[in-house]
DNA sequence: AGGGACTGGGTACGATGTGCGCAATCAGGA
DNA sequence: TCCTGATTGCGCACATCGTACCCAGTCCCT
C-alpha cells in the first residue's frame, strides 16, 4: 500500500488534494487530546474521548491520523513547542541553559503525560528539532559536536531525571484516590519497616531528611542544576567561560 | 475490604496461612515475565500470554498478583537485581560509579522495556532500595545527604538519558519490521528535507557526523561518563578528591 | 454534467485486563 | 478421625480498547 511508504507522521500530508472541506484538523486533534492528556492522564486519551471532546465520530479521527501511537507523537512535539527559546544563543550560554533547563521542567510538570512517551531521533517533529538547533546552538561556538552532544545529553538527562520522580509520585498519589495525607499514612508501613530494620542507614537518612525539607523542589532543582552547569564549564575551552562565580 | 489496606506489593504477603500448596509463584511469574518483555516487548507481555508461558490458566496469575501494573512494579525491581553492587563503597568512589554505571547502561540495554516503566520514591521494591543504599553509599562520606541525592540524580540522569535514545531507536526499528538499512532508507527522505532546507545546520552536522560514527555507543558513553565524573569530583570536599588524572 | 477522490461516521472484530463463581484441595480444631 | 473453611486453579463473561471495513454524501477537476 502507499500509505507504508511514509516513515513518519511528519513526512504524511495532511491535506490531501480535493474533496470535501475538511472538518477538523490535526492541529484541533492534537490539543484535545493533549488537553484530556493533562486532565486525565494518557491512558484516558482514548480515541473515543477525543472524539467526544471535539464532537466528532470516533472513526473520523483517522481521517486525520494514522493511529494512536503517531497522535501521541503529534501531542510529544506539540507540547515541545511550548519551550521558548526566542533568542537563545544570546551569548551568554549560563543564562541560555538555565532559562531552557527552567522551560523543560516546568513544560513536563504541567504535561506529566510525556514522561511515558518514547522518542528517537527520526521520529522527531519540527518542534523537537527547531529546539534541538537552537538548544545546541548555544554551545556550537565552543565545542565539537560531539562533546556537545555528551553535554546536552548530561543536560536533559538531569532535567528529566529529577521531574520523573517528582512526576510519577505525584501520578501515584493521584491514582492512589487519597490525600496526601491520607497517602503518607497508607505508605508508612513499608517506610517504617524498612527504617526499623537498620539495614538502610542511607535511606533512612532520606527519609528523615524528606519529612522536613528545608528545600523546596525547585530549590533542590537550582542547586543540582547549577551543579550541572559547573560541570558544563568545565568543559568548554577557555575561550567560552565568561567571569563568573567562584572557581572551584 | 483488606486488600485495599495495602500501598504497595511490596507490604502484601504472598503466602497465605494455609489451604492447598499453590503451584506457581510470585517470582516464577515474574521471571516469565522479564522473558517475554525482553523478547517481544512490555505490550506483547500479556497476562494471557504469560499464563501460557507458565502452563497456567490466566485468571490464576491473579492469585499471586494483584494486578498487571503490579506485576511490572515486580518485574522492575527484579531487574535492578542484576546489577552487581557487592562491596561497594570500596574507598575507590570512582571505581565503583564507573561500575556502577556500566552495569546499569548494560541492564538498561538487556531489558529495553524497563525505560517505559515508571517509578516513585515509595514504590522501590527491596532490590532497587538495597541499590540506592549501595550507591549512595559511595559518596556517603564526602557529602552532606542532599547534595549526595542531587549527584546521583545528575550521574542517573546521564545514565537514563543516553541509553534512552539509543534504545527507543531500536524498538523503533523493530517495530518497524525493516532492516537497518531499509529503515534507514525509509528515513532518508525525512531527513533530507530537513538538511536541504538549511535551516538546521546544527541538525546536519549531527547527521553528518552519525552517518560516519568514529566512536562507538560504548565510548560515546564512556567519554560523557568520565565528564559527569570529573563534575562529581569538582563537587567532593579535597579528602574526597583522591589524586588522578588532570585537574582542569 | 459527470466522475472520482475525499469526507464523516456507524458497525463490527479481535484483543485486552479482570470480577465472579465453582469445584477441588489441604491445614487445624473437635 | 472427620469436619470446617480458607485457599487453590481456572473457565466464563464483560467492559473497554484500537481500528478495519463499509457506505452515503460532498466537492473539485475535467
Amino acid at each position: 500500500m502507499a500509505d507504508a511508504e511514509y516513515v513518519n507522521i511528519w513526512m504524511r500530508p495532511e491535506r490531501p488534494a480535493y474533496g470535501p472541506t475538511p472538518g477538523y484538523s490535526r492541529a484541533q486533534i492534537t490539543e484535545a487530546a493533549v488537553r484530556i492528556a493533562d486532565a486525565e492522564g494518557l491512558e484516558a486519551t482514548t480515541m473515543r474521548r477525543i472524539a467526544a471532546e471535539i464532537g466528532a465520530g470516533v472513526m473520523s479521527l483517522y481521517r486525520y491520523v494514522p493511529s494512536r501511537d503517531n497522535l501521541i507523537e503529534l501531542m510529544a512535539d506539540r507540547v515541545m513547542g511550548e519551550i521558548d527559546v526566542v533568542g537563545m544563543p544570546s551569548g551568554d550560554w549560563r543564562t541560555d541553559l538555565t532559562r531552557y533547563a527552567d522551560e523543560l521542567r516546568a513544560m513536563r510538570l504541567r504535561h506529566p503525560w510525556i514522561v511515558t512517551v518514547q522518542r528517537s531521533l527520526p521520529s522527531f517533529g519540527p518542534n523537537q528539532i527547531f529546539l534541538i538547533e537552537r538548544l545546541m546552538g548555544v554551545l556550537d561556538a565552543f565545542v565539537s559536536i560531539d562533546e556537545n552532544l555528551g553535554l546536552v545529553a548530561m543536560l536533559n538527562g538531569y532535567i528529566e531525571g529529577t521531574s520523573r520522580e517528582e512526576i510519577s509520585s505525584a501520578k501515584e498519589l493521584r491514582r492512589s484516590g487519597l490525600s496526601e495525607s491520607e497517602w503518607m499514612a497508607r505508605s508508612a508501613p513499608y517506610v517504617d519497616r524498612l527504617v526499623k530494620s537498620g539495614e538502610y542507614p542511607i535511606f533512612t537518612k532520606i527519609v528523615k531528611e524528606a519529612r522536613q525539607p528545608h528545600l523546596s523542589r525547585d530549590d533542590q532543582f537550582r542547586y543540582g542544576l547549577k551543579r550541572v552547569l559547573d560541570c558544563i564549564a568545565a568543559a568548554l575551552p577557555s575561550t567560552g567561560r565568561v567571569s563568573q562565580g567562584p572557581r572551584d
